[in-house]
DNA sequence: CTATCTGCAAACCGTTTGCAGCGTT
DNA sequence: AACGCTGCAAACGGTTTGCAGATAG
């Protein structure tokens, strides 16, 4: 894995957060390292877990104020498959889609959009004005396949 | 709306659960009578509020235990949605996909079906497994465009 | 130096569990 | 009559809030 593209986009969040007025603490840098290089999905606990190690003091608390700040930037996304909806995941650049590993919470984004015309059609026989659209598949990563 | 096809759908569920071994108490016919009939996803409390109105001693406890059953003969599935992962509706018939109102929860299933080829393409990409996929539309329904 | 962020502790809320009595079968 | 189901109350776990001290700007 190279370090390049992951801890650029790292500086990019922290500038993104610095810019709207947020201080950039060590904890906070701490979290935004992990959920900027991880390629799972993560709960508050495990970012807790990941973050002591970085930051030994830290508290949970600061973990959610700090996905509370990364979700309303846009840069994190809560991520929902059919176990719940409590993991975290950096958010996707336009219209990508999720596929998710079911067994170790691997997350990869895909682009395949094809659904403007299934949403028009569904639109007029529904009588609904679509908004939005998710398109999650769910399996098992090429590591979890083997087991 | 006719009555017919939602109070079958009522029987038949109370007929699942008869015929695995589980006794037909007034509570919960009471929420299979909510749940079978109702075209909104609800969440526990709101199935418990209305569910007073028939059963009126009934608890919020008894609530969960019903969801727990139907979710477990598949006659009920939870509902995610950007807002949160903790609501209810009657399951999917095959492999039908799910249209919200993210104003009112009114919930419509519909079948549009083609996502073999973007799955096979994905998973030879990614090197995944697929096992499941998740479409689900949202938008404001017929009603609630109006406002 | 100041205002924000942190960590702790306690409050909070939705969900689950233990238990005695009720109600279905 | 027997056992599963119910309602209550208490436990539980994850998330949020209040506050005094630490720290980035």
């Amino acid at each position: 894995m190279s370090k390049n593209p992951t801890s650029s986009l790292c500086e990019a969040w922290l500038d993104r957060l610095s810019a709207n007025g947020y201080r950039l603490t060590q904890p906070l840098q701490a979290i935004v390292d992990i959920l900027a290089s991880s390629d799972h999905a993560l709960s508050p606990v495990d970012i807790f877990d990941q973050g002591r190690r970085a930051s030994p003091g830290m508290g949970l608390v600061t973990v959610y104020r700090a996905l509370e700040k990364l979700e309303e930037l846009g840069l994190v996304q809560r991520v929902h498959h059919p176990g719940g909806c409590h993991m975290y995941l950096r958010a996707a650049h336009g219209h990508e889609h999720l596929l998710l590993c079911t067994a170790c919470g691997r997350a990869e984004y895909f682009a395949g959009d094809d659904l403007s015309g299934l949403m028009e059609t569904i639109a007029s026989r529904s009588g609904f004005e679509i908004r939005e659209h998710w398109l999650q598949l769910f399996g098992l990563c090429q590591q979890c396949r083997g087991d």
